[in-house]
DNA sequence: TGTACATCAGTGAACGCGCGTTCACTGATGTAC
DNA sequence: TGTACATCAGTGAACGCGCGTTCACTGATGTAC
C-alpha cells in the first residue's frame, strides 16, 4: 500500500490496453481505419470480442485515443527535433521521416474525415502544440519579403492565448504546413507512381523555397 | 432503322444508369466513399436490389465510373477555363471553385486510398490529360529564378510522349498542384476551423506567389 | 496463516443490422415474318 | 396489321458474411479480518 502506486492488476489492464492498440494499429495498415474492427482485434488476440469492453467501453473511444497518440506521436516528433536545434527544413525532415513510416497514421489524421466520426477537443490542443513548437523556427526576420495583405489578415485575427507572434511569423508555419501536406499526401496516396521522378526531390526543393522565397 | 442510333431501350438503360449515379453521389456526398452501398441505392430508387445488377455488374464497377466521371469533370473544367484563356491563377480558381462545389467528389479522387480498391488504367490517362492543360500555363519564361537541381532531375526523366516541356515548367506545374492541394485538402478537411483565419485569402496568397516566386 | 468475501477479466450465446451477390422467375417491351 | 418469339428490366427469396454491442454467467485474482 506504500510505494505500489500501480497494481498489478492495473498493470495488467495497461499492457492488454496496449496490446489492443498495437493490433488496432495493424489492422489500420491493412484496411485503413474504417476497416477497423474490435471483432477482428479480439480474434487476433485469441480473446472473445465482449472481452474487449473491458478496456475501451465502444469502438469510438478505441479510435479516439488512437488519433490522439498519433497527433502526440507527431508533436512529440516535432518537439524533440526543434530541441535538438532543428531549423525549418529540419523540422520538415522530422515531418516527412514521420509520415513516411507508417502512412495511414498520416491519413488517420490528415485523410478524408471519417464520415460519421467526431474528433474530441483535445485533439485541437494538440493541434496547437505543434504549432507552438513551428512557429519559433517561422519567427526569422522576413529577408526582402514584403509584408502580404495576408500577412495583415492574421495579424488581426490571431489565435486567442497564443504567444502572438506577428502575421508573417504565422503566415510562414502555415505555408509550412500547406506546401509539406501538399507534397506528401499525394506522395503517400500514390498520385505521383505514373510519373517518373523521385518525391523526395520534390519534397527538398519545396523545402528550399520554403527557407529562401 | 436508320438514324436512330439509340434505340428507346438503349436510351432508357443509360437514364437508368444516370440516376444511379446521381444517388450514389447523394450518398457519397453524406457518408463518403466507404458508405456507398448499392442495396441502399436500390432503395432510394424504389427497386429491388438485385435489379442494379443489369446495370453495373458489381460495387466496383460502380464506383470505379464515378472516380473515371469526376476526374473527367475536374478536366472540363480545367480545359474550359484554358480555352477562356485563363493564367495560372484563373486555373487555380476554376480548380478551387470545383472542388468547393463537391468536397467529397475531390476527396474521392485525392483523399485517402480506398483500401482494397485499385484505381483503373483510365485514370492515369485523364490524369496526363489535366497536366497537358497546366503545362502550357506553366510555360511562361522563369523570370529571376535559377534552374534549380530538381528542374535538371525532372528534366532528364520527362513523361513520355507528352510534348517535352522544360523541367523547369514540369516543376511549375508540379509545383501548381501540390500547393493548392495543400490547402485544398486541408481547408476541405476542417483543419483550419480552429484557427480563425479565412481560407480563401490562404489560397489567395499561396497563389500569388506561385505567380510570381 | 486461513477463511470469507469482493472484484473483475473473460466466456458463450444471442440481438439486430446491413452488406454484396446469386438464382429462378414473371411480365412487359420490342422484333421478325 | 397480326401473330409468334426473343429480349431483357425487374422481382422475391435466399446465401453467407461481418459488424457492434448486450447480457447473464464462470472462475481466477486480490482484499479484509
Amino acid at each position: 500500500m506504500a510505494e505500489a502506486e500501480t497494481s498489478p492488476r492495473e498493470r495488467y489492464r495497461r499492457q492488454v490496453r496496449a496490446e489492443i492498440k498495437q493490433h488496432a494499429w495493424e489492422q489500420i495498415a491493412v484496411a485503413g481505419a474504417s476497416g477497423l474492427s474490435l471483432k477482428a482485434i479480439a480474434r487476433q488476440l485469441g480473446m472473445t470480442s465482449p472481452a474487449l469492453y473491458r478496456y475501451y467501453t465502444s469502438r469510438d473511444e478505441l479510435l479516439t485515443e488512437l488519433i490522439q497518440d498519433a497527433y502526440r506521436s507527431l508533436a512529440d516528433t516535432m518537439a524533440a527535433a526543434a530541441e535538438d536545434g532543428a531549423d525549418l527544413a529540419g523540422l520538415g525532415h522530422a515531418m516527412r521521416r514521420w509520415a513516411l513510416a507508417d502512412p495511414h497514421r498520416y491519413h488517420l489524421l490528415y485523410g478524408t474525415p471519417v464520415p460519421g466520426y467526431q474528433a474530441p477537443k483535445d485533439t485541437t490542443a494538440i493541434a496547437s502544440q505543434i504549432m507552438g513548437t513551428l512557429l519559433p523556427a517561422c519567427d526569422q526576420p522576413a529577408r526582402h519579403a514584403p509584408k502580404t495583405e495576408f500577412d495583415d489578415h492574421l495579424e488581426h485575427r490571431l489565435l486567442a492565448g497564443q504567444q502572438h507572434p506577428t502575421g508573417a511569423t504565422f503566415h510562414r508555419a502555415l505555408t509550412f504546413w500547406t506546401r509539406l501536406h501538399g507534397v506528401l499526401s499525394l506522395e503517400l496516396a500514390g498520385h505521383f507512381t505514373g510519373m517518373d521522378f523521385d518525391p523526395d526531390r520534390l519534397f527538398e526543393a519545396e523545402l528550399e523555397r520554403l527557407l529562401a522565397p
